[in-house]
DNA sequence: GCCTAAGTTGTAATCGATTGCACTAAAATA
DNA sequence: TATTTTAGTGCAATCGATTACAACTTAGGC
């Protein structure tokens, strides 16, 4: 009998009352003001708040003086007007609440922000059409630039081409397109396959299966030929009934582990795309009685925070969002710093980390 | 022998190519644009396509033509100049890649972005020195309204009131101040404690320890509250020896739960005010040779992702933070769409909700 | 045919900061 | 002393959009 509370009720105190209006309201002072106070015009002022060495130091320390004892702030607005640049960037990403890109939203953040830009947050819910429209809506708003990875339904350009024509940088993080004069950062997914299916080899894994995701997305097709190259280059052939294609959720996972189980001969491993596919694999296989890492291995992908967590810590592949984050940021910054005339594209593919964990490793027993 | 790759390699390819400068660049159309092509004046065009019902229809229609033939975007940052209204709110939280946060930043945006605003993200990392520039920044870039998380150390309220003299909205969410004029939303604390208390009696557990975090911060104090009125309501008497503060990390909850394992008598369950130290708790116990939840019983709080995924679903507290966020954004949108004199100070306290798990399960397995 | 009202459109100021050009006064040079 | 520099400021235009007010056109009323 637990009592689950309602989940639509809360309690609201509310508190209206009217402006007492000593409140400055519009008020924010401006250059005028400091000109006018002391009797000099407003370029001036600029140009001492701006140390613009044609102005005498006596005059630059009144404007200071005045300036902060009438709390002067600027205007960004009016100066984003006039320079045109707004010291805005726009991140664009299918959801903000997925570790990985809350990460690299992070890095981003914490390398822009010394640099005085602001970080404007967009999703496009995995729709192209609301990509398209927040790409639309950041250009109005001035952005300096552009930071995105693409959605998966994703399979037109032109609005990609648009930020270039509008002489904005963009910069494509992990999902990616080829398009000329656009810089990408994103992690050796090809590597990353390789690696994980390498390692699963060592553990004496003869029959490794493959979990992908839409081979037709750029990082699923890599992470598969990584994995088909390992296995060729160990001289374990290829079974292309070991190669499913699925969704990124632990019931697609269950759902092909039975399906693997199945097959005659067992596979022995599986080297899954997704960690909620391993994850969702794992709960199956043990419900059947599948021992693991003993009978059976097995590696994810993103080392998603879950998987150091678990009772059975899981394989998987760090993509360094953090820093693949801040990588994209000094892109962008190289670029914006360069003469404008000077489009620089620049491509940084990262080198991917396996985090061997107790679901592959049938040796000594890591947790990390 | 696993081969680790090295972590700081990377591959970079880089192009740089001159511009061919058909590019508008700076090139943008302007009302003035559309009212040298149509020989009519920019107020006019500036009219027309505000649908400002003194403009004929014939010349709005060719006003709109010409616009659309000619590309023009509207400059969001002229407009915010003149209005005073940027359409930009600032989001000030400790770290965006927090679950619990991200998933707040994302209700937010999607309230706010179908009304026109953008959001932008700034982070604290639990310092008061960086929440303090973060709201200063975030005023000089004439956002409308600041949402915001305090940061652990905070312990001034200078900086929250100067949003509020510049005229501009504040809402907290979850970690709040009580400063007149400022809304907050954030979830009823006591009652979440009171009722994962109250589901651990349930269950027949007499020796209820709690794991809380710093009690001067209000979200875990209500907590504690909760956990004491829920024992005392159920004549179960309050040992000061079960109450422990500690970090919320993995080590301390097992530091922890040792802790209350060399008491006696032990205590036969834990409220943990933290997913994570309730996490620790249930490995170091399962260590000792504990049986969860057949002799031990354990709550944690925030509903972390982990949870649910664990081989043993861990109970928590959901916070409902998506549901929060968007909230928060109505709170906004009430106050900046209210009469500027009115200041609308409301305060919004969610209903926690209980997910039952099996880590305090003694009757049927949910499997949640 | 004259006047008024309604309906349209233009003029010019404004939001706040920046900057090329012109100008003044003082200092340096001849 | 006459002239050229140089330092320091001011004027006014500019970024793009908005809007109070003025001005003009046209139709309708008498």
């Amino acid at each position: 009998m637990q009592k689950i509370p309602n989940f639509d009720t809360f309690v609201v105190q509310q508190v209206a009352y009217l402006h007492k209006n000593l409140m400055t309201k519009k008020g924010n002072t401006t250059i005028y003001d400091i000109s006018k106070k002391l009797n000099i015009s407003a370029a001036t002022v600029s140009r001492a708040l701006n140390n613009n060495p044609k102005i005498s130091s006596k005059t630059r320390e009144l404007v200071f003086a005045a300036a902060k004892e009438m709390n002067y702030k600027q205007n960004r607005l009016a100066q984003a007007l006039k320079s045109g640049k707004s010291k805005n960037v726009g991140i664009i990403v299918p959801y903000i609440n997925r570790n990985f890109f809350s990460s690299i939203i992070r890095g981003i953040e914490e390398e822009l922000g010394p640099h005085g830009y602001h970080v404007i947050i967009c999703q496009t819910h995995e729709q192209m059409s609301t990509e398209v429209e927040q790409i639309t809506t950041l250009l109005d708003t001035q952005v300096d630039g552009i930071f995105m990875s693409i959605s998966k339904t994703t399979n037109k350009t032109e609005h990609f081409r648009k930020v270039l024509k509008e002489g904005k940088s963009l910069v494509f993080f992990d999902r990616k397109l080829d398009i000329p004069g656009v810089s990408s950062v994103v992690i050796d997914d090809f590597k990353a396959g390789y690696l994980a299916t390498e390692h699963l080899i060592s553990q004496g894994c003869k029959r490794i299966a493959h979990f992908s995701g839409d081979l037709n997305l750029e990082i699923y097709k890599n992470r598969h030929d990584g994995y088909i190259s390992a296995l060729e280059d160990n001289g374990l052939k290829v079974n292309p009934n070991y190669i499913l294609t699925t969704l990124s959720s632990i019931e697609a996972g269950a759902a092909a582990a039975r399906e693997l189980w199945e097959l005659e001969p067992k596979p022995d491993a599986v080297f899954s795309a997704s960690d909620y596919t391993a994850l969702g694999a794992i709960q199956e296989l043990k419900k059947i009685g599948v021992k693991i890492p003993e009978d059976f291995c097995i590696s994810g992908f993103s080392n998603e925070p879950f998987t150091k967590y678990m009772e059975l810590p899981i394989t998987s592949v760090d993509q360094t969002p953090l820093r693949m984050g801040k990588i994209a940021a000094q892109v962008f910054l190289e670029q914006v710093d360069s003469t404008e005339k000077l489009t620089i594209e620049k491509k940084v593919v990262l080198d991917p980390e396996l985090i061997i964990r107790n679901s592959s490793n049938k040796g000594l027993k890591i947790n990390a």
